[in-house]
DNA sequence: GCAATAGTGTCTCTCAGACATTATGGT
DNA sequence: ACCATAATGTCTGAGAGACACTATTGC
C-alpha cells in the first residue's frame, strides 16, 4: 500500500497543509430535521414556510445554523424543541450530511440532516402559527406537492427510507404511538410508514414473540367492535427476530 | 402541532434569522476516511502520521479540508485517491458527521466521515512513504494501540460497525477481495470483518443460493490440498436472503 | 496413509406467510 | 342478523445451523 506516488500539486498542497487556520475555506453548517409522525393513519412530515430569501415562501424542513459552541446533536435537539415544543417521547438521530456546492445559491452551506420520530400530539393541526408550520402527508410530498426548498426533497426521501429500514430491526415504531396502545395501533404505524397492508394475525404473533418489544398492561380498551389489550413500550431497542417488510414495497 | 409558543430569545433569534451571511458562525469542514482492507486474513485500517499540530506525530485517519467548490463525495474520493492511488474496485460511502465543539482544540471543525472498502493491493506494505502511511490491524487498534488523534478512535469504531452491518445485507464483501476469488476467500473476508469463524459448508450453500452475489467463471485454482472453483463479483448490491452474522459477535 | 481444504447430502429447528376459526359488541 | 376487529390455532415452505460424508492433492 504505497501513498502519494507523485508530488502533490499546488492545489493539493493547500488541502494537505494541515490545520492551518488561514488555509481552510469557511462554510456555514446547518441542521435540518425531517420530523415524521402519524396523523390519521398517514405518515406525515412537519414543514415550515420560509420567511427569507432564497426560496421565500416555499416549504422547507425546519432547521437552522449550528451555534459556534453547540454540538450537532444539541443543535438538532434545539430545533426539534423549537418547532414542536416537545423533547421527550421523541427519537432523534443523525441521518447524513449534504454538501453540494450549489445547494444554497448564496453561499457554501453544509447541512447535517436529522431524522425525528414523534408520537402525534393531542393539539390541533392548526396552531397559533399555522401559517408557518404544518403537517404534510408523505403521500402528497412524494407526488411532488408542495415543492420543497433547497435539496430538502432529496433529504426527505432519504429520511423516509431510513425510517422504513429502522422499523424492521428496531422498536422505533413504538415512538410513533402514544401510550398505551393496542397491537392494532402498532400495526397501523407499520402500515403507514411502509405503505403496505400487513396480515393482522401474523403481525400480532410476531410482535408478541419478540421479547422486550411491548409490555402488556393488563388493561383493555373498547375498539370498533369489541375490545383490545393495551401495551406500553418495551425495553429492547433492537428486535430479535426482525420484523421484515414484505418484498414488494408499496412506495 | 403548535410551534414557538413563546417569543424567541435574542440568542435564538440569531439562529432563526435565516440565511443572513453575516449571522452564521463560520466553521471548517473536513472529510476523514476510514479505509478498511484485508491483509493476511486480518481486518486492517490505513492510518497516516500527522505532520502538524495538534496531535503532531500521532496516527490519524487520512483526511483534509473540503475545497470551497468541492462536493463532499468529491473531497472524500480525492483523499482516497491521494492516500491509496486507487479509485476503481473501491467502495466509498458517507458514514456520518462529527461536530463536537471540542473535537479540535484550535478551532471549530465539523468532520464528515467516510467509509472505504478496498481490495488489498499487490504492492508491498512498506512503500516509499512508509513512515507516513501504514496499515494497522483492527485488533490492535481496538485494543488501543496506537492512540489516535482527535475523535478518530470513535469514528473508526463507527466505521467498523457500519462495515460489519453492511456485509450482512449487501454484496460489499466482494469489494474486499481481488478477482477471481474462491468461496473460501470470500468466507475469510467475512471472518476477518466479523471476527468470528463461520461454518464453511453452510457459508458456501448460502452464498451460491443468493442470486447475483457471485458469478462462476468455470475455472479452478489449486488450493492448499486440492482445488477450488473461481468466481467473480455478481451484479446484485442487495442480498436476498441476507447473510446474517452469528448472534454472539466476537467483538 | 495423513492432513487440510473443497464440496455434497441430510436432518432439525425457527420463522414467515397463509388460511381457518372463535369472540366481542356496535349497527 | 350482520359486520369489523381482536385474538387463537394450524399448516406449509424457506432458510439457518449442525453433522456426516466424499473428493482431491501435498506432505
Amino acid at each position: 500500500m504505497t501513498t502519494r506516488r507523485r508530488p502533490p500539486s499546488a492545489e493539493e498542497q493547500d488541502y494537505l497543509s494541515g490545520y492551518d487556520p488561514r488555509a481552510f475555506p469557511p462554510m456555514a453548517v446547518t441542521v435540518d430535521i425531517a420530523i415524521l409522525t402519524i396523523r390519521a393513519g398517514e405518515l406525515c412530515v412537519l414543514l415550515v414556510r420560509r420567511g427569507t430569501h432564497p426560496f421565500l415562501g416555499a416549504w422547507a424542513l425546519p432547521g437552522g445554523f449550528v451555534g459556534a459552541t453547540e454540538d450537532l446533536d444539541q443543535a438538532a435537539a434545539r430545533e426539534l424543541r423549537e418547532e414542536t415544543g416537545i423533547s421527550v417521547d421523541a427519537h432523534l438521530e443523525q441521518l447524513r450530511s449534504y454538501g453540494s456546492p450549489q445547494r444554497d445559491p448564496r453561499m457554501r452551506v453544509v447541512s447535517v440532516a436529522y431524522l425525528a420520530l414523534v408520537a402525534d400530539l393531542p393539539g390541533p393541526t392548526a396552531g397559533t402559527d399555522a401559517a408557518e408550520a404544518k403537517l404534510w402527508s408523505w403521500a402528497e410530498l412524494d407526488a411532488g406537492r408542495p415543492p420543497l426548498a433547497f435539496d430538502h426533497r432529496h433529504i426527505l426521501h432519504d429520511a423516509v427510507e431510513r425510517a422504513r429500514a429502522k422499523l424492521e430491526y428496531t422498536s422505533l415504531a413504538t415512538t410513533l404511538v402514544l401510550e398505551p396502545f393496542t397491537i392494532g395501533d402498532l400495526r397501523r404505524v407499520y402500515e403507514a410508514v411502509w405503505g403496505v397492508e400487513l396480515h393482522a394475525a401474523n403481525f400480532r404473533r410476531k410482535v408478541l414473540a419478540t421479547p422486550g418489544f411491548v409490555e402488556p398492561t393488563g388493561d383493555r380498551t373498547p375498539t370498533g367492535r369489541g375490545w383490545a389489550e393495551l401495551f406500553t413500550r418495551g425495553s429492547t431497542a433492537q428486535l430479535h427476530p426482525a420484523l421484515l417488510r414484505p418484498p414488494a414495497t408499496g412506495l
